[in-house]
DNA sequence: AAGGGCCTGTGAATAAATTGACATATACTT
DNA sequence: AAGTATATGTCAATTTATTCACAGGCCCTT
């Protein structure tokens, strides 16, 4: 294993997407590839490619590239895919029912044991398997079933106090949806997902070229 | 009018954080803030804030800071959110569906107009009161609603033939939420959400975190 | 088994982003 | 109305990220 003495951000989010192209070329029957070819496929250049990996260890081979498959494998363990993980959902609205949907989550490893809402209307309800639970049970439910990521899915108005629920039944990390900042201890994994972000990003630069 | 003279991507990407952050404030009353204050709420250094905002032009006052609802209404601008847009969805799955009912949304300016699908089961339904269509009327749609967004929410797979589609019927920008990435001239604008990538560094973390 | 071609790993050079520092202008107090 | 505190805009310094360049090892052919 690598010694990975604090790689910075920048270079962890551009390893799912190499794991994601490697994926694709085992799906293709290639088993070799060089940081040349890789470039062209991702749009980084190859010398940031080999600096990236070389932060977790040398995975190449001089004179030949990298073995698509160990590669892939190697990228897929740094990223924690070979851990199984239980998460629930908070906020079984559309977005909600989206991701419990979603099924290249239980590729990654991840299972949503349960939903939960606090309107009755949808209680009760499955999504595939997926029963809808009465909030009231969150905190029994996490700590009985080993959950360890929080998913909140709700308006942003309850963001921060599902976040407080998480935080007291001793989730490990939170996947928030919601477009606001929430508030935890600092040994709490976070990791935001800004729709409305993305989109103000898009409309930016609809604006920009327009306005050539 | 600020000489936009070629911003980088990283400022841009932090502007509806300051967006946001200034709506909020605004809501609760708030005329004036400093970059030192804004730097409390967002997380960014002061300095970088006004570095960031003088990208754009002289927003604020020495020794007053930055008018709230000024400041926030010329970021609204920049970002384009004083513009409207026409939207259309491929893919009235779950995640579809969710985006279409999704509130914020209109608050940029933007406006889903139908949503488009292959799935005979589901053409004809109503999302709130959007309209799923075959895909056989969607280049028509596009040229006859002055539709300028196309968003894509089908399965990997598709959302190739779905983006030349909106290339052909002349879209201006695409949302793609698809985990792949697609092909498209170079003066169409894209922006990806790429769940699965957010939700491997949820994963990258929590694996780190149980390692110590 | 020897040699040419290829491609990594890495240190150095460059470029980009962030932070620091301060002159200057406005606000606010007395 | 004068003086002090405040906070911007900006230039310079520093840190971080990216690109360049190449020595050295491995593959592959003959």
């Amino acid at each position: 294993m690598g010694k990975d003495n604090k790689v910075s951000l920048t270079v962890i989010r551009r390893l799912p997407k190499y794991h994601r192209y490697l994926s694709d070329l085992m799906d293709k029957g290639i088993s070799r590839i060089s940081s040349q070819e890789l470039s062209v496929l991702t749009g980084f250049t190859a010398s940031q490619i080999r600096q990236d990996l070389n932060n977790f260890g040398g995975f190449g081979q001089q004179g030949y590239g990298y073995n698509v498959e160990d590669l892939q494998r190697e990228l897929g363990k740094i990223l924690g895919l070979d851990q199984k993980y239980n998460a629930v959902i908070v906020g079984a609205g559309n977005l909600g029912q989206a991701i419990a949907n979603y099924r290249g989550f239980e590729d990654a490893g991840f299972r949503v044991l349960s939903m939960f809402d606090r309107n009755p209307r949808v209680i009760g309800l499955k999504i595939r398997d997926i029963e809808i639970r009465d909030m009231e049970h969150i905190e029994d439910f996490i700590k009985d079933n080993d959950v360890e990521i929080g998913i909140i899915t709700t308006p942003k108005e309850s963001a921060q106090e599902v976040a407080d629920i998480y935080v007291k039944a001793g989730v490990k990390g939170i996947w928030n949806f919601a477009p606001t900042d929430i508030n935890v201890p600092d040994d709490m994994i976070i990791e935001n997902v800004r729709l409305n972000e993305s989109l103000f990003i898009l409309s930016y630069f609809l604006k920009a070229a327009t306005e050539k």
